[in-house]
DNA sequence: GTCTATATGTTGATAGAC
DNA sequence: GTCTATCAACATATAGAC
């Protein structure tokens, strides 16, 4: 792994702990064993990391949602599959991804510009999947926005429960999240 | 309403938009416009804002949760009232919950002591309601840990969603939501 | 109760030696 | 690629005049 990739992924951790308000880049530094200018061969500034981090995982989300729109599935097997996309991500990228998720306010400029059209991009296009399982009687005649807002909170939380978890856990996770999401908790 | 409790509410406001590390007394100064040095008039520091902010709030939910646990009713009906208690405190307190949600982890000392011990005794009190619509028949047999983290994840999320909708889009939720998170989404 | 002035430490980032 | 030394800006907080 790179020294970039390194302190990538160091930062990641200690964002994610912290916020990335909180981390100066003498703490990321030390974290790396390393002095705070030395950083600065390998990244322009503490701004580029937050989008590095942000930015990867938000294409992430966009790749996976392509795939999710040209496979030719019901609107509850596209909902199944972008549950089990986001609980690979939260497992793949599970730093990053609370970074993304806490921190994303933090982003400057054009990343910034960036990260809210992709964000909303996805959330349209996962609204689409949500109204036209309402149409064809998937799913219950219910404001499309309080059923994506309840997915995405809890998809969105996966992350801090991944971490705790062991293998055995995250694989009853996959299995009984798209049915607790999908069909309720109620017998 | 006394000087001191207008600092809070400001503070709240921003801690929420930007976080409590990324908001100096500066600007807090700034937005209620006084200077700095004036804000130590009212209160001890910036650690005190944050600590009455978060334990005020945290003591809602605790108090709500006694009451819910002295009624007699069926564990269907306790967490239907848990999440209306959610949804009450996160129009009463929007922005101390979005400061509770995203800076615990900045409490100090004594304070975030205390912070970690109601939540966990919140969460302990929840499991045993979701355990014992379990035992009753009237859950689903899912792993206990990921029914609360399903229902959490989506009640603490709900102070994002507040601030943008309407009295009656408020109405909608309280109606919807118990529906969504205890039966599902599907026909 | 608010101000100006200031103490004391920390911040992100750069220059330049090795 | 890493270091020491340093800068200019900004942080929380206090002292004391009004």
């Amino acid at each position: 792994m790179t020294r970039k990739k390194q302190i990538l992924q160091t930062a990641a951790l200690l964002f994610k702990e912290r916020g990335y308000s909180a981390v100066t880049m003498r703490d990321l530094a030390a974290a790396m064993d390393m002095k705070a200018a030395s950083l600065y061969n390998h990244i322009s500034g503490k701004q580029e990391i937050l989008a590095t981090l942000i930015l990867e995982v938000a294409h992430e989300f966009t790749t996976g949602m392509d795939a999710v729109e040209l496979d030719d599935k019901s609107a509850f097997a596209k909902a199944e599959q972008l549950i089990l996309l986001h609980i690979k991500i939260a497992l793949e990228y599970t730093n990053a991804l609370a970074v993304l998720n806490t921190d994303w306010m933090h982003l400057e400029g054009a990343a910034y510009q960036e990260y809210i059209l992709l964000r909303k991009t996805y959330e349209l296009d996962f609204k689409k999947i949500l109204q036209s399982g309402i149409s064809t009687g998937e799913f219950k005649n219910i404001s499309v926005e309080t059923m994506l807002f309840n997915l995405l909170s809890t998809l969105r939380s996966i992350y801090l429960w991944i971490p705790k978890k062991s293998a055995t856990e995250v694989a009853d996770l996959k299995k009984e999240l798209p049915q607790i999401l999908l069909t309720g908790i109620s017998s």
